[in-house]
DNA sequence: CTCCTCCCTTTTTTT
DNA sequence: AAGGGAGGAG
C-alpha cells in the first residue's frame, strides 16, 4: 500500500520517488522540489522496510543533511531516520577512513588539514627548498596539487605526466612536482590528510582492497547524491564503485546550477550519467513551485545565453508577481543604503520579518558596506561565510592544542602552539627543531619527546622549556580516555595559558577573542549532547569533535531563532530560498568576476551563478549596481553587468522619474562616463531603442588577427593597456596568449575575445 | 627571545 | 583597508 505522505507529490516527483531500484537521474530545475524528492525517496525506502544503515545520502552541506533527517523523521516518525548515512562526501568518508585507517597506514586519529594548514605546509616546503616564494606561491601550488589529487594523480604520476609537466614548464613553475612530493611526505609524516586526501584515500582503499569495497557495497545498498552536477572526478569514481554491485544509485542535479567547476566539479558527470549506467531512468522536474512567473522568466531568459546546457523548460503556475526592480547607485555605500532602504520600506509596507530577506553578492568583501547600512537602519542581519568562526586565530590556536593532544605527530599544530602563549621557545629553537625532524624524517614531536637521547646542541634552559611543553601535552594525552571531551577542552584552555593570555587583553578585540574561546567550549558541549543523542548514548571523543569541526562548512553554522536578514555570497546561497532577494554589485569585473572573463566556459559559469542567484527569490527580486566601487583601497569605475541586459526588459520595473531627494531612488539612465565610452545602458527605453551593445574601443580593422600574433609581440588591450606576449598556446577558437602588461602583470587571454591591437614601435 | 614598526599582499567562489 | 610577515632594536 502506498504511504499517505506520497500524496503530496506531483506526478514526476512521485515516479522519481517510487522507482527505487536501478539507476535513476533526476534533472531538477530550480525550485522544482528536488530536496523534496530526495527526502521522500529516503523516507519511502525506510517505509518499504530498507534498513536505514543501508542507505547512503550525500548532500552538499552538513546542514542540508541534518535538515533532511529531520524532515524524514517528520514524514515517517521513525527514529531510525538518524541511522541513515547522511552528510557531505568529506564528512561521511572521513568517518569511514577513520574506521579503516590502519589499512592505509594512518593512525585512527589522523588530523584533517584545512586550506590554511595546507598552505602553511607548502610555504615551509618552498622555503626549505630555497625556491622563489613569488613564483611558487602557495595559492597556485595548492590549486595544482588539489586538482591533481581530485583526478587521482599522486606525486609519482604527476611527475610522469607529460601534459602536466609541460603546463608547469609553460607557467615557468617546472618544479611543482618536487613540492608536491615533499608536501605529500610531510602530510603523511604529520599523520594528516587534507580535504582532497579524504577522497583520494577512499578511492585508494576501495581500489586496493576488494574485500573492503565489497563490504561497503553491501552496506550501502541504496545511494543518493544531491547536487550531482558539482561532483568532481574523485567523488564520481567513489559513487561508481559503491553502486557497481547493486546499481541502486539516484543522483539529483541541475546542469544549469553547476557553479563549482573552478573547484574541479565536472559537469560531464551529470551529462554522462545515462552512458555510465545503461538503462538509467531519467526524470525531469520542470515545474517551479518557488518563484513568481516573472522571476522564473527572468532566470530562463538569462540562462538561454549559455550554449552548453541540457534542454529543460522550467515553468510555473504561480502568479506573475511583482516586476523585478533595478537599483542604480553612485558607489557601494550608496548601493548599500538603497538596498537597506528598500528592505526597510518593504518590511514596513508588507509587515515582513527580517528573515524574509536575503542580500547576495559575488565576493565576501562586499558584505562590509551592506552591514554598515543595515546597522544604520536597525535591521538585524547575519553574515554567512567569510571568516568562519572556526578559522579565527584564537579558535584555531585552541583547536591546535586539541589536535596536538589527539595526534602529536601533527606538525602544523605543534608549530602553532609550541610558543603560544609565549614560553620562551623562539624562532631559532623552532627552526633547529624543524631541521632535526626533517633529517630524521620524524614528526617534530618525536624530537621533543626523545630530546635526552639526541644531540641537539640546545642549551639547558631551552631543553627545560621544551620538556615542560612536552609534559604539558602528555598530561592531557593521559586524560584523553578518562575525562570527556568538554572537560578536557576546558582543562586545556586553562592549563595551556591561552585563556589567561586572552583574558589579560582588555581591548574590545581581546574581549571578543576571549568570548570566542568560551563559544568553542560551549560548542563542544552542544556537540557532545547531540552526539550522545544520535549514537545511543555513546560519548564522543576529542577526535570526533575535531573531525566535525574540520569539515564544518560556513553554511553549517546553526541558525539561532533570532529574526535576521541573511547576507551571503551567491555560492553560499545555493539550495536556499527567500521571499525577498537582492542581488548586489551587478557590474562587469565583479559579477561576472574579472577572474572569469577569459573564456566562454568561465563566463557561462558566471552566468549559471547569476541564474542560481535569481532563482533563490520567491516573490520579489531586486538587482543593484554601482557606478564606482573601492577595490584594494582605490576607486574603480564600473560598467553595469552584461547579465542585466540578458533579462527581458518587460520583466523589469519601470523606474520613477529622476529624483535625487530621499533615499528611495530607483534606477536611472546611466550616462556613459566610464572608460567604456559607448556604454548606453537604458532598460526602460529598450522598446524604442535598439538593445544597447557594449561596443569596443578598438575598431574591427585595428584588432589583430589571432594568427598574426607571436611571442614577443607588443600589443595593446582595451582594459589592461600595453603589454608583451610571453607565450601562445592552443589553436583556433581556443588560442590563448599570456601577456605581460605594464603595471598590471600577467594575464592569460583568449584571443578570440581579447581583441588585441598590435603596437607598432615608432 | 620578544616586541615593535613598516611594508606588502590580498579578493572569486568552498568541502 | 587590514592583517600578516619581515626585519631591526632592546
Amino acid at each position: 500500500m502506498q504511504p499517505s505522505f506520497l500524496s503530496n507529490l506531483n506526478g514526476v516527483q512521485l515516479q522519481a520517488v517510487e522507482n527505487t531500484d536501478g539507476p535513476v537521474m533526476v534533472l531538477a530545475g530550480a525550485g522544482s522540489g528536488k530536496t523534496r524528492v530526495l527526502t521522500f525517496r529516503v523516507a519511502y525506502l525506510i517505509h518499504k522496510g530498507v534498513d536505514p544503515h543501508n542507505i547512503l545520502a550525500l548532500t552538499f552541506t552538513n546542514k542540508a543533511a541534518k535538515e533532511m533527517k529531520e524532515r524524514i523523521y517528520q514524514l515517517i516518525g521513525d527514529s531510525k531516520a538518524h541511522s541513515v548515512w547522511m552528510g557531505t562526501f568529506h564528512s561521511v568518508f572521513a568517518r569511514i577512513l577513520k574506521m579503516e585507517s590502519e589499512k592505509l597506514n594512518y593512525p585512527h586519529d589522523f588530523s584533517i588539514y584545512d586550506t590554511d594548514d595546507s598552505k602553511s605546509v607548502l610555504k615551509s616546503v618552498v622555503r626549505d627548498f630555497n625556491f622563489d616564494e613569488k613564483v611558487y606561491n602557495t595559492g597556485h601550488l595548492l590549486n595544482r596539487i588539489s586538482s591533481a589529487k581530485m583526478n587521482l594523480i599522486d606525486p609519482e604520476a604527476y611527475k610522469a605526466d607529460p601534459e602536466i609537466q609541460s603546463q608547469d614548464r609553460l607557467a615557468k613553475k617546472p618544479l611543482i612536482w618536487q613540492i608536491y612530493q615533499e608536501y605529500w611526505n610531510r602530510c603523511k609524516r604529520s599523520a594528516a590528510m587534507d580535504f582532497d586526501d579524504l577522497l583520494f584515500n577512499i578511492n585508494l582503499l576501495l581500489h586496493k582492497y576488494p574485500e573492503i569495497l565489497e563490504k561497503y557495497q553491501n552496506r550501502f545498498k541504496y545511494v543518493l547524491v544531491d547536487e550531482y552536477q558539482d561532483t568532481n572526478f574523485a567523488q564520481y569514481l567513489i559513487m561508481k564503485k559503491l553502486a557497481a554491485q547493486h546499481q541502486n544509485i539516484c543522483v539529483v542535479g541541475d546542469d544549469a546550477q553547476s557553479i563549482y567547476a573552478f573547484r574541479g566539479a565536472n559537469i560531464q558527470n551529470i551529462l554522462n550519467f545515462s552512458k555510465d549506467y545503461p538503462g538509467a531512468q531519467v526524470f525531469k522536474l520542470e515545474q517551479n513551485y518557488r518563484s513568481t512567473k516573472r522571476i522564473v522568466e527572468a532566470a530562463n531568459s538569462v540562462i538561454l545565453n549559455n550554449q552548453s546546457q541540457l534542454h529543460k523548460t522550467v515553468w510555473t503556475e504561480n502568479d506573475g508577481g511583482e516586476p523585478i526592480s533595478l537599483l542604480k547607485a553612485s558607489n557601494e555605500t550608496d548601493e548599500a543604503l538603497l538596498v537597506a532602504n528598500s528592505v526597510f520600506h518593504s518590511k514596513m509596507t508588507y509587515h515582513l520579518k527580517n528573515s524574509d530577506f536575503a542580500i547576495l553578492y559575488r565576493t565576501n568583501a562586499q558584505s562590509r558596506a551592506l552591514e554598515d547600512a543595515l546597522r544604520k537602519m536597525n535591521i538585524a542581519y547575519r553574515v554567512y561565510g567569510g571568516m568562519s568562526f572556526y578559522k579565527r586565530k584564537e579558535v584555531k590556536d585552541l583547536l591546535a592544542y586539541f589536535r596536538l593532544v589527539v595526534n602529536s605527530a601533527d606538525n602544523e599544530a605543534f608549530f602553532r602552539v609550541v610558543n603560544y602563549p609565549v614560553r620562551g621557545i623562539g624562532n631559532t629553537t623552532i627552526n633547529k627543531l624543524s631541521v632535526l625532524a626533517s633529517e630524521r624524517e620524524w614528526p617534530v614531536w618525536k624530537i621533543v619527546s626523545e630530546i635526552d637521547s639526541i644531540q641537539t646542541g640546545f642549551n639547558s634552559g631551552t631543553i627545560k622549556r621544551l620538556k615542560d611543553f612536552k609534559e604539558l601535552i602528555l598530561h592531557y594525552q593521559q586524560q584523553l580516555n578518562i575525562v570527556d571531551a568538554y572537560d578536557l577542552a576546558q582543562k586545556i584552555a586553562a592549563g595551556s595559558g591561552l585563556i589567561k593570555a586572552l583574558f589579560e587583553d582588555r581591548s574590545p578585540e581581546g574581549i571578543t577573542r576571549y568570548e570566542n574561546i568560551e563559544s568553542v567550549l560551549n560548542g563542544i558541549r552542544t556537540f557532545q549532547d547531540e552526539f550522545i543523542a544520535e549514537n545511543e548514548g555513546k560519548m564522543p571523543t576529542m577526535s570526533d569533535f575535531l573531525q566535525m569541526v574540520s569539515l564544518f562548512s560556513n553554511m553549517d553554522e546553526s541558525d539561532d531563532d533570532d529574526d535576521r536578514l541573511s547576507l551571503m555570497t551567491v555560492h553560499s546561497a545555493k539550495g536556499l530560498e527567500f521571499p525577498y532577494v537582492f542581488i548586489t554589485g551587478l557590474e562587469e569585473n565583479l559579477f561576472p568576476s574579472s577572474m572569469s572573463m577569459s573564456s566562454r566556459a568561465e563566463i557561462e559559469e558566471e552566468r549559471r551563478l547569476f541564474y542560481v542567484a535569481i532563482t533563490r527569490a520567491m516573490s520579489k527580486l531586486t538587482l543593484s549596481y554601482a557606478d564606482t566601487r573601492y577595490r584594494w583601497g582605490d576607486l574603480n569605475f564600473c560598467t553595469p553587468s552584461r547579465f542585466l541586459e540578458e533579462i527581458d526588459s518587460s520583466l523589469l520595473d519601470i523606474p520613477r522619474k529622476f529624483s535625487q531627494n530621499k533615499g528611495f531612488q530607483r534606477s536611472l539612465p546611466l550616462k556613459s562616463k566610464s572608460e567604456s565610452p559607448s556604454t548606453n545602458y537604458n532598460h526602460y527605453n529598450k522598446k524604442e531603442v535598439q538593445a544597447p551593445v557594449f561596443s569596443h574601443p578598438f575598431s574591427d580593422e585595428d584588432v589583430a588577427n589571432a594568427a598574426d600574433l607571436a611571442t614577443g609581440q607588443k600589443v595593446e588591450h582595451a582594459r589592461f593597456g600595453e603589454g608583451v606576449i610571453c607565450f601562445i598556446e592552443g589553436s583556433g577558437q581556443n588560442r590563448k596568449a599570456t601577456v605581460d602588461f605594464k603595471g598590471v602583470g600577467r594575464k592569460q587571454l583568449v584571443l578570440k575575445f581579447a581583441r588585441l591591437k598590435i603596437v607598432i614601435p615608432d
